[in-house]
RNA sequence: GCGCCCGUAGCUCAACGGAUAGAGUACCGGUCUUCGGAACCGUGGAUGUGGGUUCAAUUCCUGCCGGGCGCACCA
């Protein structure tokens, strides 16, 4: 049990109450470790002074007090103040250090199995900065359900059949370069046909004739055409999934979603689940408070609302059992998924309660919104580039090889880039200021990437010292509020994954480095004259220890200097 | 027009109904005889607006103002 829920259970049964009440970390650290709005709560309910009860309620708690238990007391309208023992904390920092699973241990929904879809990069179009920031997003939310003792599988999925296919295949034989192409004449032909579908007739003639092509595999050089750009793209997705670090256990493609989709809206249609309208067959979100959506078109072709149907039916044939099965994608698909989410509980109703949408913002640039259509997309790979330069050129001057300079700059642009899109909740947009995001200083990926190498390196220092790591705690030591953050870290994260948040996270770390970095300015944590030293030593291993885990949540990495 | 989301400091973001609304950045001032200055310390600055619920509202309900997204055969 953790230190919160015993403390929680030792009130509740201590004050024999019955009543739900908070008992939370109070944001002023000055507030104690524990604060609780017991007596607040009970007040109201005997219709007694807030004030007075909690009074009354803190004697009693100190009569009866746990070990843990330091100090109790009654402060503002009426909070319990709880302040927690110095050797607790000096417990759960051997313990972190001794990398000892039962710290950080949760139980709340361990053994859970959720499949997790998210990134959804289009073949024959680039893999842009939108993509990268889902990418984030999903990758960060599925190892921090993953750390609470859950099973994820990763699962991308693929649009590979389509218009936007066409249109690349109608610009790359007009483009005149053969098979003989890359990522970027790829996105360059798309851009192209994209734009010539809108404004040319003729052109738009064609790409339809393409398409059906694509779909019945009529033509060779279409299909040619089509295996070498579905190549060349998911080589490219390869690499920058690499470089993001992030592993899909599964790729799922409309091509095959489409005819599962059609054939169970067809017969869900004959339960009239489903029905005609104009020729096509939608379903009436209108009787559900939603609007009205195509699953099957006029001419018989599945849209992208009947390949979810499908792509769901392949999740549970593949899948089965699992728990939730969490879709990542931009916001702007949120009255879509609302739809969709509907349908799928009249098709499964077994399903009811375990699909959720988790959707995030968009990241803009302060340039404005971008458009693969028209060829004006920043591509994640560029962007990460960029900031590598710069990163590149901070770099302390020593001993380095240029591959190392290239391994540390390479992460040190990633940690900026993740840091950047998690540290804020995920539903709203994100204004991606390149500039302010090359600056590097600040809250920032790196500042937390600093604070943890610093560490490590004061770290490394001791072993060639006489001292000695040792986290018995010394006499007369007050407790630092770096000890007091260092033990929140597992409550922080099972929250984060509670609600799907890696911005907690983000949060708490961002406070315990600059707590670290404090630390560091006022303590000499490196002094064989004094008799704390060891236990300083303690503490800033244990500080290594959950950066490095918190960070790997992120998906950040930790060069060994920088 | 209808539906959903949003409005916090000059800017970019926090705040699980709770205490004096926190950070970073920008501006100004300070810290290097100490383990890495991508650092530390300090000053000033904010809840769009009118009601309501509550012991307590940035948070919940509601009117208005302002913004974003979606709304029939794209994904």
């Amino acid at each position: 049990m953790s230190l919160h829920d015993t403390i929680k259970k030792w009130m509740k049964e201590t004050l024999n109450v019955e009543v739900d009440f908070a008992l939370e970390y109070p944001s002023d650290m000055n507030h104690g470790d524990f604060a609780s709005n017991i007596a607040m709560i009970m007040a109201k309910k005997e219709g007694k002074n807030p004030r007075g009860l909690a009074l009354k309620y803190a004697e009693i708690l100190r009569n009866d007090r746990l070990p843990e238990v330091f100090d109790i007391e009654v402060a503002g309208p009426g909070f319990i103040n709880i302040r927690i023992s110095p050797k607790v904390f000096a417990s759960a920092i051997e313990k972190i250090n001794a990398v000892d699973k039962s710290f950080g241990e949760n139980n709340n929904f361990n053994g859970k199995k959720y499949i997790i879809e998210y990134t959804q990069p289009n073949p024959f179009k680039e893999f842009h900065i939108g993509h990268m920031m889902n990418n984030i997003i999903g990758e960060s939310v599925s190892k921090i359900i993953e750390e609470q003792g859950n099973e994820i599988v990763r699962v991308t999925y693929h649009g590979d059949v389509g218009l936007h296919v066409a249109k690349a295949i109608w610009g790359i034989k007009n483009l005149g370069v053969g098979t003989n192409i890359n990522i970027k004449i790829l996105g360059e032909a798309y851009a192209l046909g994209s734009k010539l579908y809108e404004s040319d007739e003729e052109v738009k003639k064609e790409i339809t004739e393409i398409n059906k092509k694509v779909y019945d595999k009529s033509d060779v050089e279409i299909n040619n055409l089509y295996n070498k750009g579905k190549e060349v793209s998911f080589e490219d997705f390869e690499t920058i999934y690499e470089r993001l670090g992030s592993k899909f256990d599964h790729h799922l493609f409309e091509s095959e979603s489409a005819e599962i989709g059609k054939e169970l809206v067809l017969e869900f249609e004959k339960k009239g689940v489903f029905e005609k309208s104009q020729n096509a067959i939608i379903f009436k979100g209108e009787n559900f408070g939603l609007h009205t959506r195509v699953y099957i078109n006029s001419e018989g072709i599945p849209t992208y609302e009947a390949k979810e149907i499908g792509l769901m039916k392949i999740k549970m044939d593949r899948f089965s059992p699992f728990d939730m099965s969490i879709t990542v994608t931009a916001n702007e698909q949120d009255s879509f998924f609302q739809v969709v989410e509907k349908s799928l509980e009249q098709v499964f109703p077994e399903l009811n309660g375990r699909v959720h949408h988790l959707s995030h913002g968009m990241l803009k640039l302060p340039s404005g919104k971008m458009s693969s259509r028209t060829g004006d997309v920043m591509t994640a790979g560029y962007l990460i580039d960029i900031m590598k330069e710069v990163s590149r050129e901070k770099i302390k001057e020593g001993f380095l090889t240029e591959l190392e300079k290239d391994n540390i700059s390479e992460m040190v642009a990633l940690g900026a880039l993740k840091f950047t899109i998690l540290r804020q909740a995920i539903g709203g947009d994100i204004i991606f200021d390149i500039n302010k995001a090359l600056s590097l200083e600040g809250d920032s990926g790196p500042y937390l990437q600093y604070a943890t190498v610093r560490a490590k390196s004061i770290l490394k220092k001791v072993e060639s010292e006489k001292l000695k790591v040792e986290s018995k705690i010394p006499k007369e030591w007050k407790t630092t509020n770096l000890e007091r953050l260092i033990e929140r870290f597992p409550a922080i994260s099972a929250r984060s994954a509670s609600v799907f948040a890696p911005h907690h996270l983000v949060t708490y770390l961002t406070t315990l480095a600059g707590e670290f970095n404090s630390f560091y300015a006022t303590h000499k944590i490196i002094d064989e004259n004094d008799e704390t030293s060891p236990y300083k030593l303690a503490i800033t291993q244990s500080f290594v220890n959950v950066m490095t885990s918190g960070l790997h949540l992120l998906g950040i990495k930790v060069p060994e200097q920088m």
